[in-house]
DNA sequence: GTGGTCTAGACCACT
DNA sequence: GTGGTCTAGACCACG
């Protein structure tokens, strides 16, 4: 499984671990049941914490997308089509009305926004 | 000067400040040259620390956007059309370019996001 | 008489008036006796408060290097050759051991941090 | 790590921190990767709050000199000699550049301004 | 346990 | 009476 950490960049090492496991799982790249590698490994392989990995592994859980077997690992939770994209949408949400209330403030119409982001896309 | 603060508000009090001068500078409604009210009004009539409008100004004064004499007071800087309309853009760069790189790692099109920005504004 | 003050200076209005009229007392070009302009022109012609002039001037009296008769305006105080030449060295003091503490705790040598200077004026 | 504060020196606090961190980064006592104590423990050791500690360390970092890792602690950069030297004098700049300017404007000659210095070194 | 963010206010220099 | 400097500390995100 591909996983990487950029040491200095200003999203924190767990988020994205999380971020990456997520695309993975949505997209069906990771499929259900499959087994994440064990916190120790990703954690010497990486060469962070086992706290960060385990962070990102406790954000997976919290949100349904991975279970834990003691003594025996994580695997990614069975999710339906219908789920798995509410989980996608939903993963939109924040960055989606961050930018709508900025461009409101700022006076920019729906249009000239949208423009913007498909130029930027 | 129209100017206020949501105590229990998730955006910090002097971001709240910023964001409200700025948009008035921007829209014209404060003049090149206008001076700001005193910070230490500012603060007695919001119920807010000196520091925290302070924070503001500071954040005003780094953007270019007032000048600041000791002693004397903060006026609006002068700023042609164009300087304030590249500041506006600037303004809505980081909402977007956050929103561009989500969606792309969640596989979302152009048009897709494009829309759901719209739909929102 | 040539005064005059840049606005967007790092060095304080009345400082620059006050560094100005002391070069030029300590220098000859303002002669004993010689009657400063009064405060309120100085103030318009420069466009500046009568407050910072008069700080100007309240620092240049208090270094004994003016006068000032009620009624009559302020002029250049009596001043021997020698007692000139002691402020002039006096008004070096200050950067002079600045750098000096500065060097010593960098570790320049007396020998390079003089070259240096050579090197600057 | 040795560092003190004199609490009635004329020299802020957080200079003081400041020069002391810099002056044994640039003499190599303070090795490239080496950890800085947590400002918090230094707090604690010196009397002083964490904020004036973090100060230090805030102009530590601006100035490229030490690098910090949130929730790991502050490390100090790695720097070749050639740029430790270009700080050295960097940090010489400003003290040269006053005296400089004073010493023109007072009608000091370069031999003597630099004789001055050699004397007081 | 680590640093970062936000809020805080006395004191001072300048006008 | 104005802004600037210095010191201050609770709270939070991160490891």
């Amino acid at each position: 499984m591909r996983l990487s950490v950029l040491q200095n960049s200003p999203i924190p090492a767990y988020k994205q671990l999380y971020d990456q496991i997520f695309a993975q799982i949505i997209s069906g790249e990771l499929e259900t049941g499959a087994a994440l590698p064990p916190i120790r490994t990703v954690s010497k392989e990486l060469g962070i914490s086992v706290i960060t990995v385990r962070s990102a592994w406790d954000a997976l859980l919290s949100e349904g997308l991975i279970e834990t077997r003691a003594g025996s690992g994580s695997f990614v939770a069975e999710l339906s089509r219908a789920e798995k994209e509410r989980l996608r949408r939903k993963a939109l949400q924040k960055p989606l009305s961050e930018l709508a209330s900025a461009a409101r403030s700022l006076g920019f119409t729906a249009a000239e926004t949208a423009e913007m982001v498909k130029d930027l896309l």
